[in-house]
Order: structure tokens, then sequence, then C-alpha cells
DNA sequence: CAGCATCCAGCGGGATACTG
DNA sequence: CAGTATCCCGCTGGATGCTG
């Protein structure tokens, strides 16, 4: 979401070389894809916008009342930081009172099976993480 | 890092048609567990030091020069939050000067390998994001 | 209904300095 | 070497109010 604060060497714009082929991405250098996408997607909302578009179309309306607990503002701004990158569009249907809605792009639908792993993770082994937690905590406890 | 802020929604059916293909996992719960991995996760570092240290187990500064642009707070700060989340251990070998390494577990090995399509993604697709966003920037341009 | 504009509290995180 | 401690700026993001 916002703009990294490291010396991005120009990365800035697409160098237009024709070939593609990356040998060896160096996922800590400062310019790197991941980097990138850890900035704009690992924000407070993104991945949960983008979960519910991958279920359904769905109406601006209709997610602020899905996603409980998100302000008006943030959810605005991420999905026009989402239809940015491409990852939803936005369909706008000229009525009266004007209805849009959003709907998940196949780049976007391509990025949340990339991640559904994480997710299944999460659901299967937050738990451990809690344990693990927990145990870290009465060790300090102990010590102090 | 904060506790979820989301109240509990109590339903989770979705009867509408899906454009992904996955039943949706309902990410909206109250203690979500991809609401709690993410809140924990999807900070600027996290997800690089878990990277370097799913490679080979580093020492501090080691991991300090690889991981170009984190500063001394922040890969401290980051490295006690996962050992703390038991995806990462500590090593501490008592010599003078004291040496201290760090090795994922077998716990953040798992994270790691789920988050691995992501980061594939984001290699292969992060210049058509940033294709699509230079296009979203022309019509902008184009219209003001 | 679907937003944008504004204000502002809080904290993420960089810079710097110091310790065992 | 491997950290802690402090300062402090700027961004994140919630609350509120207004528009087409």
């Amino acid at each position: 979401m916002q703009e990294g604060t490291f010396s991005a060497p120009g990365h800035s714009e697409v160098t237009a070389s024709p070939v593609a082929s990356r040998p060896a991405p160096d996922v800590f250098a400062a310019a790197c894809p991941t980097r990138q996408l850890l900035d704009r997607v690992a924000d407070k909302w993104s991945v949960l916008i983008l979960t519910t578009l991958g279920a359904e179309e769905m109406r601006f309306n209709a997610l602020r009342r899905r996603i409980e607990g998100i302000s008006q503002k943030m959810l605005s701004q991420t999905l026009r930081t989402l239809e940015r990158d491409g990852l939803v569009e936005r369909r706008v249907v000229a009525s009266i009172p004007v209805r849009v809605s959003y709907v998940i792009t196949p780049l976007g639908a391509e990025l949340l099976s990339a991640l559904q792993a994480m997710i299944d993770w999460a659901e299967q082994r937050m738990g451990a993480v809690a344990a693990a937690q927990a145990a870290f905590d009465r060790r300090l406890a102990s010590v102090s």
C-alpha cells in the first residue's frame, strides 16, 4: 500500500526488455517482486476483499456488510488499489441510483489461488502458533 | 500484530456463482485464523526473514547483511515475534563473543512452503501487475 | 447507493546511541 | 557480535461529514 522506503534502483518503469526470463530472482534485493507484492497485498484488508470477491461478484455496500469491521474509507481505498493492480474489476451500471459491483479478474483469481495454501495453513495451524506463544510467554514469566 | 476488530457475523452460506474454484472459507468470523495469520505475517519483513532462514541457518548479522534494507531494530523485533510464534528457533552458543543463530522450525518450514505459491506468483506476475498499474494511470491521466 | 474530503490518534519503523 | 533503548516522523486507518 505504501511505497517502499528502501531505495529501489530504477524499477519504477518496466524496462521494456523483450526477454522476460529471470534466471535467479533475488528475493532479498530491495526491488524484488516478492517485496513489491507484499507491499501491496500484505495490508489489513486486501486479502479479505480478494477472498470475498473470489467467491462472488459483489456490490460496494454488500462487501462492506460482509467484511465486518472495515470502514468505508478503507474499503474504497483498497478496492481502488486492487483495481489499479489489475486484480479486481469495477463494473458500473448507470442506473438511478448508480450500481457498482466488483469482480475478481483472472489475474486476481490466480493470486487468490496462490494464497489459498497460506489460508489453509492458517486454518489448520494457527492453533499451534497460539500454543507456541503461550509457551513462550510462560517461559518469559518464569524468568522474570 | 494487534487483535482483530471483527464481531461475529454468524452466517456462512454462499449461494452465488463462484468466480474462483473454492467454497469461501469464513475469513470473516470473529477469531478467524486467516486474520490472525495476516496480522502477524503480513508485515514488511516476516516473510523475507522466513524465506532466508528457510534456505539456511543464519546468524544475526548475516541475516542483516542478507536482507537488504532491514534495520537492526526491525530484524531483532521481527525475529522475536517469529520465535514467539514458534516459527523460528533461536540458538545461543555461549562463547566469547556470544554467537546467536536462527533456524526455521518445522512449523515455520510448513508455513514457508504454504507461502511458496504466493512467492512464485509474485515472481511470475508482478510484471503484469505493473502493466495494469501503468494502464490504469494512463487512463486516469487521459481523463484529467 | 457509492463514494470523496477532512481531521486526527496511534503505531510502524528508521536513525541514532549505548551495553554485555 | 548481538542486541536494547530512545527519539520521532510519517503513514495507516477509524470517525465524521458531504456529494452526485
